[in-house]
DNA sequence: CGCACTAGTTATAAAACTAGTGCGGTGCTTTATT
C-alpha cells in the first residue's frame, strides 16, 4: 500500500489538498511535525491515512469531549470500526474494560486530564504506539497557563511513552502560540508545515461607538439589512441570552449558546445552525471549536477579543466555502478593561499563592482548605502546576509573568482595533505575513475603506432579499 | 474596572437623583450513599 492508493481506496479521494502530502511523508517518516493549516483544509487526514501505514495505535489528543464523540462518530460512518473515544462519556465499569482492550483499537481520542491519570497512561504505555496528534494543539497555550494546566503536561507524558513522534495541529499560531507548543510538547527537531493564514474572501470592519445600546441598535440595523448565517461573539453569559431574546424579537432566527447552558441544549442549538433551521448564533466564546459548517456568512464581535490570535479564530470560522464573507467587530472604551478584568481574573494572586504554600507545609492540602481561603478551582490547580515543579516565591513569580503576557496580549489587540489602517495588512503582519497582492476586495470591502455598500441588503417588508455576494463583486469588478 | 440594576431619598406626590450592590469565559474530571 503507499499513500496515493490508501487515499483512493480508504478516503476516495483522487488528489490531495494543499499541504498535505508534505505533512503526511513528515508524520510517515516520524518526525515531529506541526501543521498550521487554515480550518476546513483536511487536518484530520493528516493523521487518519498515516495510520493505515504505519503499525501501532494512533493517539490523538482532543480538547473537547464533544469533539472527539463527533470524530469517532464520522470515522465509524466511514467505516472505520477501530476507533475509541475514552473519556468520562463512558461508564466507569466500561472505562475499565476498555482500558485492558486498547492495543484493539487504531485511533484513541482522549483528554489530556484523562491522559494523565495514572491508571490510564500505564495501560497506554503497553500498547504499541504508531505516534501521536495533538489536535486543536493552539489550547496549550490558550488554556494551559490559567485555565486547564494539564495542557502543561502532555509533554510529560510522551516522555513516560518514551517519545512517540508527535503531528501537532492547528488552524491559527502567532510565534508565541508555535513556541509554546513545541516547548510543552518537547519536540525535538520539529517540522512546520504554515499555510498563509490570509482569507482573501473575507472583509474586515470595526467600529469604535460610544454605549452599549448604540452596540445594540447597529446589530438590530445590521440583522435587518444583511443576511446570516453569522455569529454574533459577546463578552458574557448574560449579554448573549439577553442579546438573543432581544435579536430575535425585532428580527428573528437568533438563539442563545454559551458554556452555562446544558450540554443537550448547546448540542442542539449548534446542530440547528448547522443546519440552517437558526440563522444567528449569539455566544460567549464557548461557540465553535470543531463546528463544522461552510456558509457562515458573518462573524460578528461585540466585545473586544483577548488576544489577536483568538480573535482569528473566531473570525475564521467566516467563510469557509470562499464565498464572501465578513468579519465586523464593535466596540466601546469601557469593553477593553472589561476583558482586562476578566483575562485577569483567574490567576491566583500572591496572598493566594503564599496562603497555599503554608497549607503545603502543613501537610493540609484538601480542596475544601483551599475552597475557605477563597481560591478558584483553576487557581488551585495552576498553583498545584508549579508547585510540582519550584517553590512559592518562583510560583508568583511565573504567575506575574503571566499576568503581564496576558496584558501584552491585549495591547496588540488594542492597537489593532484603534489603528485606522487597513485590517488585513496588520493582521498578517501580527502573524509575520505580509501581504503583497491585496485582492481587489479587501479595498473594496474592508472596513478601514468604507465601502460597506458592497453588502448593503434592503429588507423589504417580511420579506428578505438575498444577494449573491460573489456575484455582486464579479460584478462591480468587471 | 465600569456597567446595570435596586433601594432609598426627597418638604405631605411623582419622578428624578444618589449610593450601594452584583456581576463578568473557556472544560476536563467524578469509581459512593445517608
Amino acid at each position: 500500500m503507499n499513500i496515493q492508493s490508501v487515499l483512493n481506496e480508504k478516503f476516495g479521494y483522487d488528489h490531495f489538498r494543499i499541504g498535505q502530502e508534505a505533512v503526511i511523508q513528515d508524520v510517515l517518516a516520524k518526525k515531529n511535525t506541526i501543521a498550521i493549516f487554515p480550518t476546513g483544509s483536511g487536518k484530520s487526514l493528516c493523521y487518519q491515512l498515516p495510520a493505515y501505514l504505519l503499525p501501532g495505535t494512533v493517539l490523538v489528543i482532543s480538547p473537547l469531549v464533544a469533539l472527539m464523540e463527533d470524530q469517532v462518530a464520522i470515522m465509524k460512518k466511514n467505516g472505520e470500526k477501530r476507533v475509541l473515544a475514552l473519556n468520562s462519556f463512558l461508564p466507569y465499569q466500561e472505562r475499565m474494560k476498555k482500558l485492558d482492550q486498547l492495543a484493539a483499537y487504531k485511533f484513541i481520542f482522549i483528554s489530556p486530564e484523562m491522559l494523565l491519570q495514572p491508571a490510564v497512561y500505564e495501560k497506554i504505555k503497553t500498547i504499541p504506539i504508531a505516534f501521536v496528534v495533538v489536535d486543536e494543539a493552539h489550547c496549550i497555550s490558550q488554556w494551559g497557563f490559567d485555565f486547564r494546566p494539564d495542557y502543561l503536561r502532555i509533554g510529560e507524558f510522551l516522555n513516560k511513552l518514551g517519545r512517540p513522534s508527535v503531528l501537532a495541529l492547528t488552524a491559527t499560531a502567532d510565534d508565541e502560540v508555535l513556541q509554546d507548543i513545541i516547548y510543552y510538547l518537547n519536540m525535538d527537531a520539529p517540522v512546520t508545515h504554515k499555510q498563509s493564514l490570509d482569507r482573501p474572501n473575507i472583509s474586515y470592519a470595526i467600529y469604535a461607538l460610544n454605549t452599549e445600546q448604540e452596540k445594540t441598535e447597529w446589530l438590530i440595523d445590521r440583522l435587518e439589512k444583511t443576511t446570516g448565517p453569522g455569529i454574533i461573539y459577546v463578552a458574557s453569559r448574560r449579554r448573549a441570552d439577553e442579546l438573543a431574546i432581544q435579536l430575535n424579537l425585532e428580527v428573528g432566527s437568533v438563539a442563545a449558546y454559551h458554556g452555562g447552558m446544558e450540554q443537550e441544549d448547546r448540542a442542539f442549538i449548534q446542530e440547528q445552525f448547522i443546519q440552517g433551521e437558526i440563522e444567528w448564533i449569539c455566544a460567549t466564546n464557548a461557540f465553535g471549536m470543531g463546528i463544522h459548517k461552510d456558509n457562515v456568512r458573518q462573524v460578528i464581535h461585540e466585545h473586544v477579543p483577548a488576544t489577536i490570535a483568538g480573535y482569528t479564530q473566531e473570525i475564521g470560522r467566516a467563510g469557509r466555502d470562499g464565498k464572501l464573507a465578513r468579519a465586523t467587530l464593535l466596540y466601546t472604551k469601557a469593553d477593553i478593561n472589561k476583558t482586562r478584568f476578566i483575562i485577569q481574573e483567574d490567576l491566583p494572586l500572591e496572598e493566594e499563592v503564599r496562603y497555599f504554600g503554608q497549607l503545603l507545609a502543613n501537610n493540609v492540602v484538601s480542596k475544601e482548605a483551599a475552597h475557605l481561603a477563597g481560591i478558584s478551582e483553576t487557581g488551585k490547580r495552576i498553583i498545584d502546576y508549579y508547585f510540582e515543579r519550584t517553590d512559592v516565591e518562583e510560583t508568583i513569580l511565573r504567575i506575574a509573568e503571566q499576568r503581564s503576557e496576558k496584558e501584552k496580549q491585549l495591547q496588540k489587540m488594542t492597537q489593532l482595533i484603534e489603528s485606522p489602517l487597513c485590517i488585513r495588512r496588520n493582521l498578517l503582519g501580527y502573524f509575520g505575513e505580509t501581504l503583497i497582492d491585496k485582492p481587489l476586495s479587501c479595498c473594496l470591502a474592508c472596513g478601514n475603506m468604507d465601502a460597506d455598500w458592497i453588502y448593503r441588503i434592503t429588507k423589504k417588508r417580511g420579506e428578505r432579499v438575498i444577494m449573491d455576494w460573489q456575484e455582486k463583486l464579479d460584478e462591480l469588478l468587471g
